[in-house]
DNA sequence: TTGTATGCGTTATCAT
DNA sequence: ATGATAACGCATACAA
């Protein structure tokens, strides 16, 4: 003999209130809110009636139990106030909220710690797949235990050896070599390489395919992503003895401007002393002074396409296949780039 | 024909077969990882193992349908890729995964159908709560039904008359005096401003507190926040019968950008013959050429305080008082300003 | 056309 | 110290 309920706080309505105000039985609700069988028209009124009268939104939870899944993904990054990934996330949000799914945001400032309170929405299963671009160095440690056994994309990072599931990026190595050959047809022979951390295939790729197309005298120091270390970069460079580069190949964008910024402080002309290069064409890489000479990443597509093909299979229940896409790069020839000094 | 496997798909391991696998019920699983209550040790081990063994991570699904709350909020913007709102974003994160929520990106590129969809959230009780800076005029409407009757918080927008619980924005009002203030003295007499939607409180108070502090004349175009819309009413400014004036305040800095961009096609000197103030104080108005004087807005801070606030209540399922936080501002002088041309 | 019973996976309540 | 049972609120297989 069911037990009255104890209606301790002001609980929301529910189905069973619904049909007992509408004199059916819950299932009736169920049908006519979801049309997925017949209902007599008369009935399906009444119960309409009472559902707009008593106010009664479905618990999106408990529905999610049911259905064993929540229209929700993850988007884990480092940092959203950088431009590229707030165009990333973007486009994951715009490929989400077509099909109906939500998207939370894991901004994890390249804190491990947070990455991995993160990850466990996956393992709870409270998000039904994530977009990783993570951006920091342990990636596979991290996702070893995951990958394969949850839906995942990864993303702006290649990924090697590892069981994934979908990968989306740029292609890093032609994106270095278009730095490196712009620098090269300029007449520079000497260059400093600011590059991401090097245990991530993404940097090492950009700070390869540079190398290999600028063959020059190349020097290679080793940062984060962030602003901050561009800067810190190129203070340790123009203070070491015999300083003698006239190009800088930023990682990306944000330690490009960091550099700018400690190279106007110095004094030296950009392109006039130093030509400088940076890559992923944030907003602010067209807006500075001077514009940035940067390789162009399709931010948003990276997103959007990961996003999608993601959803495709998890939206069916279907385990993702393993899959690469390389998207192409461009570079966007700017005013921070000259003609190397005699 | 013997059936092989009982279940169509492979199903998660449940705290049931943990606790078959521990010879326990379901409930000592239960307390040996909340700790609620004693168990006896050699049990916790068994169980511990078992939980070890077979990769147990508790559904946070049913729990959450059980607990009656998420863990999880909304972040409802119009736009990340305005740096403003991804300060804010971060100062939102920050605060929620400091206390264990999660945030669920609601952006709505001004887009009211997508602004419904993600209020269905929050209807639906997906979301504890939600921390609302949406940015479109038509506010009062949309939130009027939502407003007293679930936690949240109203971000960077001033909505008066209704029974709002707790708010967070700059001084706009102040912020549009500091602007006005700044180039009277600076001698200007006749400005234009670029302002956001008419309707917004936000946007009128920084046009009403320039013109009061200006105290002369002036000349007011409504637009959207967006760089294009800020580009457009510069254009039509510039292209209008008799263009007279010697400065203007956009009433935030992408339609700064936008205008200041319009300018230089131009070929207008800023501040030579133009002098151009915006407002936020993103990143990239200490960027651009040349750097923007514009009115500082904490986006962090309103962010991580609106977010607390929040989650200080729903947190500990009380009803959130009806509060106004508002918080300071300060005019940037950089370079874009300037001595009115004689 | 409609209703009953059951399960989704967890935790609180009550019992032992 | 541990377990059985009843919710949480919905959807669905099965019955009528």
């Amino acid at each position: 003999m069911p037990q009255r309920r104890p209606r301790r706080t002001r609980r929301p309505v529910s189905i069973h209130d619904v049909a007992d105000a509408a004199g059916v039985s819950p299932t009736t609700v169920s049908h006519v809110l979801s049309g997925r069988r017949p209902v007599n028209a008369a009935t399906a009124a009444r119960v309409r009636q009472a559902v707009n009268r008593m106010g009664y939104v479905p618990a999106s939870l408990a529905r999610s139990l049911q259905a064993g899944s929540t229209s929700v993904i993850g988007l884990l990054i480092p940092d959203i106030t950088n431009g590229f990934y707030a165009e990333l996330a973007k486009g994951v949000e715009d490929a989400a909220h077509h099909i109906g799914y939500s998207v939370i945001l894991c901004n994890t400032e390249f804190d491990p710690a947070r990455e991995d309170h993160y990850l466990d929405l996956i393992r709870g299963r409270f998000i039904d797949g994530m977009v990783y671009a993570a951006g920091t160095p342990p990636t596979e440690a991290r996702l070893e235990s995951l990958l394969g056994r949850f839906p995942i994309a990864v993303v702006d990072e290649d990924v090697t050896g590892l069981p994934q599931s979908l990968s989306a990026m740029a292609d890093h190595y032609q994106g270095g070599r278009l730095a490196g050959e712009h620098l090269r047809q300029l007449g520079h022979r000497r260059a400093a390489v600011l590059t991401g951390p090097a245990l991530l295939p993404s940097a090492a790729q950009r700070a390869r395919g540079f190398r290999e197309a600028f063959e020059g005298d190349v020097i290679q120091l080793e940062g984060t992503w962030l602003e901050q270390s561009g800067a810190e970069l190129m203070l340790q460079c123009l203070d070491s003895d015999g300083f003698d580069r006239t190009a800088v190949f930023a990682a990306n964008d944000q330690m490009a401007l960091g550099a700018l910024a400690v190279l106007h402080e110095r004094g030296l002309a950009v392109p006039g002393d130093i030509s400088l290069v940076g890559f992923d064409d944030i907003r602010v890489a067209s807006l500075c002074a001077p514009p940035l000479t940067t390789v162009h990443q399709p931010a948003y597509d990276i997103g959007r396409t990961a996003t999608a093909q993601l959803l495709q299979y998890v939206a069916n229940g279907e385990e993702p296949p393993t899959s690469r896409h390389l998207l192409p790069v461009h570079l966007e020839v700017r005013a921070s780039t000259g003609p190397a000094p005699a």
